[in-house]
DNA sequence: TACTTTTGTAACCGATTGGTAACACAAATG
DNA sequence: CATTTGTGTTACCAATCGGTTACAAAAGTA
C-alpha cells in the first residue's frame, strides 16, 4: 500500500471483492484471495469489515441486487403487453451481470441472513407485481404466480448454467438468437393464455 | 480395515462417495472426505480409482443419472395427457432424488468430460420427446422446446433452491401442497396452448 | 515537543487440503 | 520353501485455509 487512506482500502477490498464475484463467485471469495486481489493486507480485513460474512454482507448492501426497476403497470397497453416486458428486463437484468448470476448460483448452496434479506425483498417485490397482474387480468393469482415462477425459475438456471453449457433443449443459451426463441415461446405462452 | 477384499473396499469408498454426494453435495468429495467417511486410507482411493475426477466419473456411471425412464407415447390418450405425465414424472424424480438435486447443483458450477457426457444424453433423450411431441400435436418444435425448456428448468431451478429456501412467488417449494399448485399451473398451460 | 491513535506489514499459528513414500503383511506363485 | 504380487496402514510432505500476534510508522493531539 502506498497511501494511508482508510477509505481507500475499504473501496480496494470491496472493489477485489466485486472482481472475485464477478470471475469466480462468491464461494471463492476468502481472506486470502480479498487480500491477494486488493493487494491489502487481510488483517485490515478483519479490522474493517470484521469477517468475511459481513464483508459479503457490505457488499451486497452496496449493490443493489434486488429487483429495484419500477414497473408501472398503468404505462401499459394491457396486462399481456406488461407482462412480456417485466419478463424480458428479467432476462435482460440476468443476462448481463456476472456478478447477480452468481449471487444466484450462490443462492442455490448457501442460506445465511444477507441472502435471506435478499430473498425477502425480492419475494415482496415478486407478489407485488403477480397481485397487481392477477387483479387486472382477472387471472386467478396462484396461476399468476405459477407462470411467473415458470418463465423467472428457467430464466435463473438457463442463465447459471450457460456458463457452463452451450445448449439446452436445442436452444443456444449462450447467444441472443436462443433467448430470441425463449422469448417468442413466452410471448406466444402468453397469447394463448390471455385471450 | 478389518478383510482383504478389494472389490468390498471399491464399494465402501463408492459407497462413501453416495453418502458425501447426498449430503453435502460433489463439492465435498474430497480425498479426505471420502477416506474417513469410508473408513478406507486414502492411499486406495488413488491405487484403486486414480484420481478424485476418476472416481466421481465412475460413480456417475453406476448411478443412472441420465432420464432412463421409459416414456411410449403411444401409450397416452393424447400428447397433452402424455406431456403432462412427462413432467410430472420429472418433478418427482427430482424431489425424491437428493444425489441427482446435487448433480443438477453441481453442473451450474463444474464443466468436465463427464458432465458433459451426461449432457449429450439429457439432450438426446430430451430432443427425442420433443419431437415427438411436436409431430403428433403439429406445434412448431421450437416452441414445444421452448415450453419444455420453461418446466423442466424451473422446477430443476426450484427443486436445488429448495434445499435453502421454503418458499418462492408464495409457492411452498418445500411442501407436496406446493409442488401440487405448480402441476395445476402446468396443467392449465397446456389445456390452453393444446386447444 | 512528547504521547496516543490510526493505518499498515510481516510473520506466525493450527487446521486442513491433495498427494506420496515407506513399510507391514497376507496370499498366491515359483 | 522362497519370492513375488496384492492389499492395507502409518506417517509424512508442501500448500493453503482462516485467523492472530507483534511490531513499524504515519498522523493527529496534548
Amino acid at each position: 500500500m502506498t497511501t494511508k487512506d482508510r477509505n481507500q482500502t475499504e473501496r480496494r477490498i470491496l472493489d477485489a471483492v466485486g472482481t472475485i464475484v464477478e470471475t469466480e463467485g462468491f464461494e471463492a471469495v476468502g481472506v486470502n484471495a480479498v487480500a491477494s486481489v486488493s493487494g491489502v493486507s487481510k488483517v485490515l480485513i478483519y479490522r474493517y469489515f470484521g469477517s468475511i460474512e459481513q464483508l459479503l454482507a457490505k457488499y451486497l448492501e452496496d449493490n443493489d441486487f434486488w429487483l429495484n426497476t419500477e414497473f408501472p403497470i398503468q404505462q401499459y397497453d394491457n396486462v399481456k403487453e406488461f407482462s412480456k416486458a417485466v419478463f424480458r428486463a428479467y432476462i435482460d437484468m440476468l443476462r448481463k451481470s456476472p456478478a447477480l448470476r452468481k449471487l444466484y448460483r450462490w443462492e442455490l448452496t448457501t442460506n445465511n441472513p444477507a441472502i435471506a434479506g435478499l430473498r425477502e425483498r425480492r419475494e415482496r417485490t415478486a407478489m407485488d407485481i403477480i397481485n397487481a397482474v392477477s387483479r387486472q387480468s382477472g387471472q386467478d393469482i396462484d396461476q399468476v404466480a405459477g407462470i411467473s415462477t415458470l418463465i423467472t425459475g428457467s430464466v435463473s438456471y438457463l442463465c447459471i448454467l450457460a456458463e457452463n453449457c452451450a445448449v439446452y433443449n436445442s436452444l443456444e443459451i449462450n447467444s441472443d438468437s436462443g433467448w430470441e426463441k425463449l422469448l417468442k415461446t413466452i410471448d406466444f405462452m402468453f397469447d394463448k393464455i390471455f385471450d
